[in-house]
DNA sequence: GATTAAATTTCGAAC
DNA sequence: GTTCGAAGTTTAATC
């Protein structure tokens, strides 16, 4: 780990260079390594992905010219990707060795919005009845399905973020689910925290109904002293 | 930045936890926060994206019989994300001011994909000649569309790697360009350097033929002394 | 191991 | 500023 003057340059899968400036450099134990920027977000200017080799090199005559002090050459330990890394000063460096981590745990994604709306298919439509959550089919598993009160079912597609191609999704699975004569006629609705004006654009040409939902509302219901039933 | 032992809570777009580990901590001059562990790729164990606040807190009566020394808060200045590091112990501080950075100067990504094809029609296929790039329709811009020998337009659409939602994309595309009488007959070409089974099958489906394109070759072919013209 | 779908996606460009 | 598609996407689940 080590903040130091450098320049970068970067062959794989694109070429890329970063010209020179004061960066934090992070090693890790695996080999790979990040080039942050005192901005941006946590993506790094720059970074080889595990498992690589590094070698220090000591630079040649044009490089000492100009003003290299140190060069890492870092490699893909499988693909042909390789980062040269010219390090000019060294401003501070650090050492640590850290053990492994346990892990991250995580709770209210897409799994917890379909249990949520399962939970609560009043919020999509009144009279709804649970078939089941993650109805297969041979083009994979419909998020939800229910009986309709007017018969036939409702296929909903639960997405964090509406996009075009959750409506395309959704649009596969009526027409596969509409050949089955226990289930027609299909209606769909595409529920998600967040729909885009072209999915609703393509969703209303496709006849399927758009469902916004409110996490910590459907949360705050499914708390079981809130629940009416 | 530092070295430190410590747990981590996440309230914001989902919850999620850390348990308590030595980990890396990066704080930006944003007030973003990045926490990595010593693998992984460069994605942080948790963070929080910029622009946010971060204090310093004293730890109550419970917290201090945890073991916890200090517990930062970093809040996002927009949302109600919100990030709580209890740190323990502090094996390593380091402070350093980084300037700006001029950034990153990429190339070979699609646009250099697109612009080769377009020059190299001859991989699409035989007696093509070039209409235009991004050429515009009402539902956004066909990636290269040319004119076919045999009469009729091809219409191209270029990925890095040919996935599914392409080949729907470029449905919709032909679809639209299909009902246009200078433009029809209109055949579908979807060209990338990797094509997944699931979009081969859903293009052959959708009678869109498949190309792979060879990066290094298209480039080492668009090298003006190795042309033919 | 290959493939597919989700991500606290991030990033950049076009509108 | 919003929206939309691409990313050296990465990561996790599923076959």
């Amino acid at each position: 780990m080590l903040v130091a003057t450098c320049s970068v340059n970067y062959a794989g899968r694109l070429n890329a260079h970063l010209p020179l400036a004061t960066r934090l450099i992070i090693a890790k134990k695996d080999g790979s390594v990040l080039i942050h920027s005192d901005g941006g977000s946590y993506k790094p200017l720059n970074w080889m992905a595990p498992p690589c080799d590094v070698s220090v090199i000591t630079p040649d005559a044009d490089q000492v010219a100009d003003g290299v002090s140190e060069v890492w050459r870092v490699t893909h330990q499988k693909t042909a990707d390789m980062l040269i890394l010219s390090i000019h000063s060294i401003h501070t460096e650090v050492e640590h060795d850290l053990g492994d981590d346990p892990g991250l745990v995580k709770q209210g994604v897409e799994a917890d919005l379909q249990r949520l709306v399962a939970d609560q298919l009043e919020v999509i439509g009144e009279g709804l009845e649970l078939v089941r959550r993650e109805f297969p089919t041979a083009i994979g598993p419909v998020d939800v399905l229910a009986r309709a009160p007017e018969g036939g079912t409702v296929a909903i597609e639960i997405k964090r973020r509406g996009d075009i191609d959750g409506v395309e999704q959704l649009t596969r699975y009526r027409e596969l689910l509409q050949r089955d004569p226990h289930l027609r006629p299909v209606r769909a609705v595409f529920a998600a925290q967040e729909i885009s004006p072209q999915a609703r654009t393509l969703a209303k040409d496709r006849n399927i109904d758009c469902v916004v939902l409110d996490y910590q509302a459907l949360q705050h219901s499914d708390i079981p002293e809130n629940r009416l039933f």
